[in-house]
DNA sequence: TGTTCGGGTTACCCGCAGTAACTCACGTGT
DNA sequence: ACACGTGAGTTACTGCGGGTAACCCGAACA
């Protein structure tokens, strides 16, 4: 073989390869999650093809993009959940860092829950849920993994943690996406009030005098 | 005007509508989330621009199913909300009969969840967030709405009422979607684990000896 | 008998994912 | 010096799905 260096110089298409993404950043910061492959190439200045053959397929050039955020976006999250303070105060800064988050580019945030959505299909049978959101799944994983190993479920717990992780997870996705759509608050009071329901207020607030009972 | 009936016969069209939605049912129970307009024209027995006569839009078909078997859902989540039980029972047994129904027909819930996504995103200044899921927004709204008229939550309840709806329904829909993915456990066991959650569990679990603490 | 209206069809446009086949430049082996 | 092949890049296509324009036919009505 005859490459321009044979073991050095190993990040030639690695750079390429984060122009790329970086492009492919702009524009879906720009068209949301109607960005097209088309879109992306001219944004990086070439043409389709390459987009290809860098990233085989636009589904792989999502989960790359998704990666990258996902990766940042956990970092974040990881730090608001280790910070030395009591867990309610930490739940809360995690919620908040979240909600700040999506609310600085709801354009990519997005993009990154509505990725592919395709996959063929033909997956084992039964197919369903494989695709839809990986970044939840992975943000749930990731909080099902940091529940587990810190907090005291008992028997079962491994368990209990990733429904934990994955319905506190989407709690938070699907409440941040309608406060994002409706604004009816302020983030502060969406993190209070999400924190209340996790700490149980649920079941310690009293009926409605006039309704028939909850 | 010459009508075959001018006041009588009202349903002749809507019986044909709901034919097609018939239709479009059988293909989405078949094909899932890709079940393209040809498709249900033809299981139908008729064109496309037939079903673009009676519901103008994909997105227009997608609201009109999605109505349907949101109705349906609510329905059902509403008798177990309305059982003659304990706030915790209630609880339970809609998170369970929610499960059940998707359990039943994983493939027209995963259509439900990701409608049109398009919609010209030329709404309001941001568009953001008015796609995306209508199925969940109307549960999260109907939940709300039942919390707010039973739960005594004080001065602001209104909005307390919505974050929490929102944000159960999230949950909810979440944790069903991991699980109906990956089967960790039974239904049974899910839906204990969620209702501990919403219960306070979390905040009343103590912190494992070994770890830093959460 | 002609006309018009409603349900229907064919044949098309457009945009996008994905690909085949070609070009060009450059470093290499002889 | 010259052919070579390799890799980055391009043009130009296929296929498909959403959406629509224009035509078609049968039935009621005058």
């Amino acid at each position: 073989m005859h490459t321009t260096a044979q073991a050095g110089e190993p990040g030639a298409a690695e750079r390429r390869r984060r122009e790329l993404l970086e492009a492919a950043d702009r524009v879906v910061l720009r068209d949301g999650p109607k960005a097209s492959m088309n879109a992306i190439a001219a944004e990086a200045g070439i043409t389709k093809p390459i987009l290809y053959r860098h990233f085989g397929d636009k589904a792989g050039l999502y989960q790359a993009l998704a990666v990258r955020h996902t990766d940042a976006l956990l970092d974040s999250l990881r730090a608001a959940l280790d910070a030395p303070a009591e867990r309610r105060r930490r739940v809360e800064a995690t919620l908040d860092t979240y909600l700040a988050a999506i609310e600085a580019r709801p354009q990519v945030y997005r993009f990154l829950m509505h990725p592919a959505e395709d996959s063929q299909s033909t997956e084992r049978g039964f197919d369903v849920g494989l695709h839809s959101a990986p970044l939840l799944r992975r943000l749930g994983e990731e909080l099902a993994q940091v529940i587990g190993e810190r907090v005291d479920l008992g028997p079962g717990g491994e368990r209990t943690a990733r429904i934990w992780g994955h319905g506190i997870v989407g709690m938070m996705h699907a409440a941040g996406d309608w406060w994002l759509g409706e604004r009816p608050c302020g983030r502060a009071e969406l993190v209070a009030g999400l924190t209340d329901l996790l700490w149980g207020r649920l079941a310690t607030a009293g009926n409605r005098v006039d309704g028939p009972g909850f």
